[in-house]
DNA sequence: AATGAATGAGATTTCATTCAT
DNA sequence: AATGAATGAAATCTCATTCAT
């Protein structure tokens, strides 16, 4: 999978006219490999079950070569949440700041989170997934919605646009709608993003409707 | 090392009215030890994380004690399921019978599910909840609250006292939220089960009819 | 399989007429139902592979009862031994005084030997012999014939109806020749005890002979 | 604890002429390191009696390097046989090769294998040989003298220097011979690996005639 | 930096034996 | 004596981490 050590090959940076350096582009590789696999992996098995073990064999790297780049699983799953973050992140401010209003935010978070999920779903293809009881490990990307999610949602309170309501429990009540929901659309066949969205959104925009009532 | 098969109490037979020699007494014991100390272990480590050692030291109870009762760690999780609903489905069902209508049954769902959280999250005394990653296990009674919830969904559905929308995806959200809302509202201190239940129950019938429009 | 602890029942002692009190019945009857038990496992499961645990649960009896009769499984090794001997030498010892000479007494001997030996075979059932590489435990019937055999040879030396040779040497020798070939004659179906017994007497006695004229 | 893969030795690449680097010159030397102490272990306890604990004890290594050479006890055993068998063979071949005839061809078999036998023995040191019953377990040496008699007798049946008699039970019943008397043989203090091999040769030969007239 | 064998703590599980009943 | 649950030492095996190369 990982470009690992690619000791062979006689190009050198100056010939390939890239900027970075052999050893440089090695390591970002080897780095992204290790993250690559890792993502893979915590999908299959979930954060527990996952060995760091597991994880480089799902590179060309050798075991040692892990530590080079991360201290430890914990590490590399907060890298990976970095990562997720850093790439869905912008994905969600993109949906924000298209959105015509609080309620046509809500339904492009929800339906950009959801296709994420359908894609992340089928490349992993989870045949072990739900070995022992059900656990659930909360990914990257469900930190960033989130993380972004009620900042938003602090936002639109902050503006006027959101009725004024604890914004904690607003975005984890936003937060379990989208999970569980989630859920349920990943096991039926084939997912119905849009549906799906929709449900949530209508679900979510309702219940911060009725909680602002109060 | 374990006070073993010793476990006394100060009931005896006479007094319970039940005809269990010290042996069966024992037995009942030390099997409910281990489902106490494996319910407080996979609230504070997650089921994952939680080993058949974490469990048995949890007791007074000697590592091989643990195979006279279960086979496996997944073994007792189960037990444990089953313990957990058999004693709070009733709760629930009762909560069900006494409700006037589909927004009162959310609401005393909603309650008796964050009394019972707060008690068990009390009972646990979770120093080191928060090691590693975020991960949650369903719990024995979300499970059962999810179950319950769904067949009353179903229920209020059929009955039309509940607007005719997917039930399983109903269910989900209701379950979504008020498993954030609970992590949330665990985490500050003194929680507020009144304020939190309340704000479910809001958040849930304002999704619930906001969907019932489409 | 055993008769165990025979709670019920209201005869006694005088009731039946037998010497034996309850108590001196019920022990020995124990004894030898743990007895059965172990010869039964050892047969199937090896030696060592076998445990109390297997021995105690081929009876009817509770595992702490085997230590009223046995310290451990060395000791019921032994007491099968002495066991297997007690019963199958005095048929020895027939087959020895009807024998008209030496080659008859080995032809006799070996024969009986192999009767034996197909009888328990049957009696077992092996489904897991050959579990693990191949081992043999030397069994308590072996055993019996060892020294007997030894003790036959030594005298057919002393009276002159065999060659003088080394007795621990021959013994050792028709021994050999007769587990081995026994082993080979019970993995054929069905098995032959009259041609292997034949053919084992013909061996020893060709053998015997050769050995003689050094 | 483990001097680890320190295993030196005052060999270089450059003395043996071979091309192994320090690597692999000591994962070699510790596969043979764990199949040296397995052969220890296993004629000291018997195969059944041995467990890998006892094996690793017996080198220099810890416990879990065991498991990157072998995958537990059994496959150790089936190397080890591999690896007598290959020592072992090529001395009885050849020994089948120089023989003159069926009768110097035993002669020159049982020798080797005493002498392998006596020289095995004497490196093992057996203080506890007889802990337990006597049990014996067929090492992978027994095991190649089996095969090769087997195929020694069947190609002198073929070729008419053997008389034409059952080729198994004839084995079986030569190895059966060899086995006891070595085992006698090795009690005696000292060995007399040419009396017992004599002793052999003349009981096989003699019983092979004899059987043959029939 | 990469490699991968070695390490050893720790997890799971079995089972001979004890002992209160 | 019989019972059978409790015990805890010991066996098997895994895996995060180190470190010589």
């Amino acid at each position: 999978m990982a470009a690992g050590h690619m000791t062979a090959g006689t190009a050198n940076a100056a010939e390939t006219g890239e900027a970075l350096g052999r050893r440089e582009q090695s390591k970002a590789a080897n780095r992204q490999a290790i993250l690559d696999a890792a993502r893979r992996v915590f999908a299959q098995l979930g954060y527990e079950a996952a060995s760091v073990r597991d994880i480089i064999r799902g590179t060309d790297l050798a075991s040692g070569t892990f530590y080079n780049y991360f201290k430890s699983k914990e590490e590399v799953f907060e890298a990976l949440a970095d990562d997720g973050a850093r790439r869905f992140r912008p994905v969600l401010r993109a949906q924000r700041e298209q959105a015509t209003c609080f309620e046509d935010y809500i339904e492009r978070a929800v339906h950009a989170y959801f296709t994420f999920l359908v894609t992340e779903h089928r490349a992993g293809a989870h045949p072990t997934y739900d070995r022992g009881p059900h656990v659930r490990a909360n990914t990257p990307e469900m930190i960033a919605v989130f993380e972004e999610v009620r900042d938003g949602v602090a936002d639109a309170i902050a503006r006027g646009t959101a009725p004024m309501v604890d914004p904690d429990f607003l975005a984890a009540a936003a937060i379990g709608v989208a999970q569980e929901v989630g859920d349920v659309m990943l096991k039926r066949n084939p997912p119905d993003v849009s549906g799906a969205a929709r449900f949530v959104t209508a679900f979510v925009l309702g219940g911060v409707g009725k909680v602002g009532e109060r």
